[in-house]
DNA sequence: TTATTATATGATAATCATTATCATATAGGA
DNA sequence: TCCTATATGATAATGATTATCATATAATAA
């Protein structure tokens, strides 16, 4: 099974197991996350939507990705300025690299962070329950376009 | 010099470099920015202010933080949900350590992210600006109140 | 298959943090 | 002390998100 196919199940799974109803815009949504790469906002998972579901409610594709979350099947990204970001395709805790000029988030790969959360309880006595890594910087494609 | 001297002065200097007006109530913004343990929202900061400037517009606590920050010499911590917080103790990229009960955030420190940094650049070609490490938990004082 | 009912949707209003506006006040130099 | 650019206070506007409510529909049972 390709991998956004095992996602796509795994939210379908999670909803019914939750007694939700699956229905069409249910669907497309949890759909759209399961294929996201780009870590969209809501406004873009709902202008997506517009072409197969020109009646859906801009509040109808909030309320999905807010049920899937809750789900812990998707990771939200949140910014001072600007919408929050989802990413439904990894939907652990785990490091970005965000262009601060065009929005672009990248996944980046990194283990180790275990370790340090392990440190932090022993020495704080914090549960911890998830992380967030972000760096932020200029993306290549922003650098060429614009000299820094 | 106290550290939170040092803090303020440095502030203070910023803004005289910058050519801008040194105001009472930018005083004291400043200097509860630079006094900041707890990293205060703009809200708590207003409210600290009340007792010494009664008539202060909640719009002026916004401007000066805001315009510190521009200064680079306030660290703004953003979260999907609620208030944005600011540590004008330790302007620059560092962990923390959030409670996502009391949402009371400790400083964490740590290095090696430089590291991290030059391989992003390395791999990607990313020129990485800052950067942003949050781990988030629930602290000692809530898993006592209530157990998990 | 149809009826039933709890839940989902669509449309839109409300909320809340933040930002913009604008008349008045004041810091800082002349 | 005067002058002027900038800051302040009061409040309206904005933009993302959340709540409300009438209507529609998924899922279950008859």
């Amino acid at each position: 099974m390709a991998d956004f196919e095992e996602r796509f199940h795994s939210i379908v799974e999670k909803l019914k197991e939750n007694n939700h109803k699956i229905t069409p815009q249910r669907l497309a949504v949890a759909k759209i996350l399961a294929l996201s790469k780009g870590h969209p906002s809501v406004e873009e998972i709902y202008e997506q939507l517009q072409k197969d579901f020109p009646t859906m409610s801009l509040a109808t594709v909030y309320r999905n990705v807010i049920l899937i979350k809750s789900l812990g099947e998707v990771l939200e990204l949140g910014f001072p300025d600007g919408r929050n970001r989802y990413d439904g395709n990894k939907p652990y805790s785990h490091p970005h690299v965000v262009c601060v000029r065009c929005k672009k988030i990248l996944d980046w790969d990194f283990s180790n962070l275990k370790d340090m959360a392990k440190r932090i309880t022993d020495e704080t006595g914090f549960k911890i329950l998830s992380h967030r890594l972000d760096f932020f910087g200029i993306c290549q494609d922003c650098l060429g376009k614009n000299a820094v």
